[in-house]
DNA sequence: CCTACTTGTTCTATTATGTAGAACATGATA
DNA sequence: TATCATGTTCTACATAATAGAACAAGTAGG
């Protein structure tokens, strides 16, 4: 129901994650919808100040105006509050790419990042959203969920790549990742890049999220991986005490 | 014209900038819309994910999709991108709180702002809006404008606040700033803190952004600010040549 | 324990409102 | 100039959203 409020949100994504200004067609294809039907929902999204036209009158593309109502939402966002100065802590420390990632069904979304002075080429960005079978953070989060819900979600997304992502080896890394409290991928997702990531638990609950640091393998070497390994997860202890005594 | 989607907006909004989750009655009191009204748009919100209900199914928050939509279109934001490496520059070499702001009709927004590592205690958020006339980066905008837009914009704004701003103070001070070629706030909009900025200036249109540090009085005294105006003045015009590179 | 009150949900008749498709306008391309 | 693609407007139509009330389910107070 609310067919036109759908609608809506739809162009309004499919504005947000164009590179250029988008044509009424080009939207009314990528979207299966009539011209006439775009046409008027994106006047009403101009009206409303979440679109604008492009100086030749042809284009529309999304204003800042989404952004700005998202940023009152993640203002409020109470784990990445607390998370703040320990990201920013453990950046001070290690000088390398820090991060806060959460759980969202089968994904992992990046709320918080601090890039080293020389960022990965394939660096992550705020807001984004990876499967979370593949990157250290998602492996972190999976890996603390009880057995039948790992299995689904891991089979869920595995059957979903072509890709070798066999379930049961995933299933296995996931049993050693809760076993020694981190995830470390060596490369798996950006080449050349190390990654670790603790999770941030709640007795009892699901994982809240996971912080974790990246960087080029020439630079996290075995120790200072060990050395960093100690750090990240005496962060995540402290969020989770300020989290847990916030939101019971 | 779309009122389904307008009035969804209009609920997204409101649960995006509220502290605690709203109940139906709530919103639709807050919104003067009816009950029925509400109940079904919540639904619709929960269903499409930017919305969700919480565990007494009585009340209903804003999910963390519209930041992730927002995230992307401030990504691929060029002034942002251009600004960046400039604001780690400048919070490097000062270890104040610098801040990348635009003008959005008689407001400023904020799009980025790097904390200085004792930030101040009413610090701007990034994505806050701001009534122009009032801080040091909406003054820095607003005194590069052509002056018949100047003066609208100023006394429209003006005239909603209770506040003694006189019109012609403002546009006297305007004057200054355009002259010397950069905003001074000494303990306007937070007290005891200084604030410089400086526009960005494109030639022969209006001014596309302002940069500019933020810090207590006892640190940014005349001296330091009198050094600092010469390093950000650098910074903006770099920025300039950047962004007129790519957006003729 | 019962009564009032608040709040969420469902129902229904009504009509407005958005829909689809085509026709029209506009401007670019060859 | 003719053709094509694309934006805009129109219109008859039926769907889909509306408002208001009625109903249900808790809550608080006496």
């Amino acid at each position: 129901m609310d067919a036109t409020l759908i609608k809506g949100l739809k162009v309004l994504e499919a504005l947000a994650d164009s590179d250029r200004p988008q044509s009424v067609t080009a939207l009314s294809q990528r979207l299966d919808l009539p011209k006439s039907n775009i046409h008027r929902t994106l006047a009403t999204l101009v009206e409303t100040g979440y679109a604008q036209r492009h100086e030749d009158l042809r284009r529309y593309s999304a204003t800042l105006r989404t952004w700005e109502v998202g940023a009152n939402v993640i203002s409020r966002n109470f784990l990445r509050r607390a998370s703040l100065p320990f990201l920013r802590m453990l950046h001070q420390e290690t000088h390398e790419t820090v991060y806060l990632a959460v759980a969202d069904g089968t994904d992992v979304l990046y709320l918080e990042k601090i890039d080293a002075l020389y960022p990965l080429v394939k660096s992550i960005r705020i807001g984004q959203r990876i499967p979370a079978i593949f990157p250290a953070s998602g492996l972190a989060l999976l890996a603390h969920l009880p057995d039948a819900e790992q299995r689904v979600r891991v089979c869920a997304e595995a059957s979903r790549h072509v890709r070798p992502c066999d379930p049961d080896a995933i299933l296995d890394a996931l049993a050693e990742v809760r076993s020694q409290g981190y995830a470390c991928t060596l490369s798996g997702w950006n080449q050349g890049a190390t990654s670790i990531a603790v999770p941030i638990l709640r007795p009892g609950s699901a994982p809240m999220g996971s912080i974790g640091i990246a960087g080029p393998a020439e630079r996290l070497t075995d120790e200072v991986v060990a050395k960093c390994i100690v750090t990240i997860r005496n962060c995540a202890l402290q969020i989770a005490d300020l989290v847990g005594d916030d939101i019971p």
